[in-house]
DNA sequence: GTCTATAATAAGATAGAC
DNA sequence: GTCTATCTTATTATAGAC
């Protein structure tokens, strides 16, 4: 057990940032083996069912691990609407740093494989259920009804995912932004008419 | 010229659908042979430049006609929340009568090609262009701000194609109706705050 | 304009040495 | 656990007959 996890941690971290790039199909395990610097020979020894298991094991593990951060940043926010808007903004600079090359987004794998991989579609939908959790249990906390809250939710995760499409063939930040600005906008007029209601 | 169009125009529309299943790198072009029924030397006798070509003008005619089709359908609208709450309701119809298997969307070609084909990558900007832009005028019409509309109208357009990916993986339309009923209540607000304004 | 055959390359996967 | 060589298959693309 000793140091073994580095050429498996190594190889889910270099397939997660090719697929968030390229996409399942676009992304050869050769490509994965010279770009992670691990052995050909230990892909399949750690992942002994191929292309198909290295990728769910680092969607499963990385979404994870991102859905966490999620919950963790929003669990101590006194304001949802500002909350949100920040973790949109954060977004936006990772997005930036990586010159919109790639995002914490992995729809393209979600679209491509969805029709043709039960696994990966069930790895890639606890992920996603995992994010709308995290957010729905602040919403949650600040009032809202469970039915509104999971609404709200996923709206905030659709518009999340969505934009970053739109960020990535623009080679621009600007959708998340102004998505940012306007769901801020927004989830005030919510709060306030939520407040008032209840 | 006589029935010259018959071919391409399968191959067009074959292209589309292979796209808005299995992405650009999933899709083959012996399978957009097959299911076109084109003959195979057809392919390069209308798009010279291959794979890549054809690929561009199958989203760049396909999005207009659907862009054309989203501007029609909402420029005689009343009710702007009602009139984007139908349009969503429209999509979702469309998803689940494939079994959500596909949707108007190409978001997978977007991810997949942003960063490898600069031809691609105009081509669906414009496209997305041309979406936000549809919606865009409504919102003027009905009295938001030029920079207001822009925000709203990326809004719509991001959590319409991020729910697509929700709905894929999840093989069910509900993301799509949470965010279609969600957005409906949003606007209503965003609508009255701003005729109470001007 | 269309068809068939095929070239050239790269993919995922495996076997066996070490 | 790792490395190298290789098998099989699929890919895009082309050449030349019709």
């Amino acid at each position: 057990m000793k140091n073994t996890m580095t050429a498996r941690e190594r190889l889910i971290q270099a397939t997660f940032e090719l697929l968030e790039r390229q996409g399942y199909h676009g992304t050869g395990l050769n490509q994965i083996i010279k770009e992670s610097g691990a052995p050909k020979g230990s892909l399949y020894y750690y992942f002994p069912n191929g292309k198909e298991e290295l990728v769910s094991r680092a969607i499963g593990e990385q979404g994870k691990a991102l859905a966490d951060r999620i919950r963790r940043a929003l669990e101590g926010a006194q304001d949802p609407a500002e909350a949100v808007y920040s973790m949109m903004l954060h977004l936006a600079e990772k997005l930036e740093q990586s010159k919109c090359t790639k995002a914490g987004s992995f729809a393209a794998v979600a679209l491509e494989t969805s029709n043709t991989s039960e696994m990966l579609r069930e790895t890639i939908n606890k992920t996603y259920d995992a994010f709308i959790s995290a957010i729905q249990g602040m919403l949650l906390a600040h009032g809202f009804s469970e039915a509104r809250a999971v609404q709200i939710a996923t709206l905030i995760t659709a518009s999340m995912e969505g934009a970053v499409v739109l960020c990535r063939t623009k080679k621009s930040t600007e959708p998340l932004r102004h998505i940012a600005q306007e769901m801020k906008h927004l989830l005030r007029s919510a709060i306030a008419e939520n407040d008032a209601g209840s």
